[in-house]
DNA sequence: TTTT
DNA sequence: TTTT
């Protein structure tokens, strides 16, 4: 059934890029979205929202975006659940991102060398990450951990089940 | 900053109405959207959402739509924290609606009565929820509670503040 | 870059099928969206939007979509032009769907005999017409058209360059 | 009915403002669009989308954007039809936006003075056009064109009977 | 009639 | 050239 979300905004941290015990590359971040309106106190507040990345995409965005960088996500709200360390289960409700862009300007994470690229502010060339299924990644796994958003060193049960496809 | 989201799914329950204690109206219901692929074990799973509709569309989603109604949501993703009973800090993704339409053919909530209705299947006239903004709904508030996808009969704290716009 | 698009809509007229001379399937239907808000005369005016989707899915459209249904499209908007009979040159803006929801209840394409489905309202299960890729099709082309929204038996020159992959 | 779309791109011309006999602004612009895939040639190719925005947003688009601008469009398809000076009917697909985002890095337009500002990259604060309704623009209108996205003097017949509200 |  |  349709099921489609498009997000712009900012990374609030660095990627977190695992792999499943079968080799297979998730990222996770979270990006921070602008509201478009102002709340009562007159302030403008933002939604965090968490994003989840699989295969050769997510070690894509863990090598282009970094705290900070502002990226467009297109995917669809996925929702699943766990039961945690006290035995109580949570939700999760995360965007899966299907592609994902990059909307800094090119240069704008270089660390301060000269860069003489009169195209300064473009947008690089090449940089949606999208559409770049049936590639595989094999790398080993990591600790995996039972939360993508969490972090804690607690015991792995995230699997290739997870796998949205 | 662009923030969409385009769902169809079918109302796992009742939707919930209630009213703060301003008198706004706001309906929560969770979308059953199923999943275009399917999972390891080839069984075809959902994504259950939670969405939040305020004012004049909440009655119109508490009047029209119920358990298992199809429905279509255009809206954003909204994330919001509140402390529970225990003291703990709970994070919420839900979708906030901004249009709601209902797909269910014409007639097929009716009881058994004849319809008479050569247009049966068809999608009722005036059937989206949409743009009815400024309209205000000012009935007395009830029970309001501090997550507005639990039910448990705690103290409210969900206020107006919480009104996106 | 991102180019999302998502409508719901029923079919103006039956979807037309074609095949291109290497024998992919082709389908083109033009979805009426009826607007959310009225026009200054009170009317609810529609959007007529032409619609082209490939490959396996353009003959499940084919097969399953008629005038008249209720569908769901999730997409892009894809420009093209070519140069008519005049030897103007004609602009397009057409929606690529990736995939298609049907929205009817089941068994309304049925012409009357009893159904005895207490489900008879229901989605149907496997109702969506998405994540088929891969899937090749390889009947024969029939007359293709340089516009494959009319159909004036003029000579073909759609090619298999208007893949959209 | 559902009818949403969004997009990222890149003005291909500074953005054209008008207003109607009854002084609303209206500002068309086009986006390109680059294709997240190559064609059979190796090519990353681009959508060239047509964009209408009305009123005080219309003003933000001309004041804000130019040729080679950045920008994310939230909006619906919208299809009319209007007879040219042939007396030949042409059928026009647009974008109608309801709010356009500015993503260029703050003082990208600036003509080369120094900025000193440690936020150079950061997206403007406030850079959403969204949410402006109920704001009213009462200047003169200038020449009014048959077609939008043409500009060739002809008589005006596009009256606020094209305003999308 | 196309942007970077 | 438009659907219900």
């Amino acid at each position: 059934m349709l099921n489609r979300v498009v997000l712009v905004g900012r990374l609030t941290k660095d990627p977190e890029l695992r792999y499943t015990p079968n080799g297979v590359a998730v990222a996770n971040f979270t990006l921070a979205v602008n509201r478009a309106f102002s709340n009562q106190q007159g302030e403008r507040e933002a939604d965090f929202i968490n994003c989840v990345i699989w295969r050769k995409q997510a070690e894509n965005v863990a090598n282009y975006l970094k705290k900070g960088s502002l990226a467009g996500v297109d995917g669809r709200v996925q929702t699943r659940s766990y039961d945690n360390n006290e035995g109580r289960r949570v939700f999760i409700t995360e965007i899966v991102a299907e592609s994902v862009q990059f909307l800094e300007p090119r240069g704008s994470n270089q660390s301060g060398q000269g860069q003489g690229n009169q195209d300064f502010y473009g947008a690089p060339a090449g940089n949606d990450f999208a559409n770049q299924r049936n590639q595989q990644s094999n790398r080993q796994s990591g600790g995996f951990n039972d939360d993508p958003f969490s972090n804690d060193g607690k015991p792995i049960d995230i699997s290739d089940d997870d796998l949205p496809f």
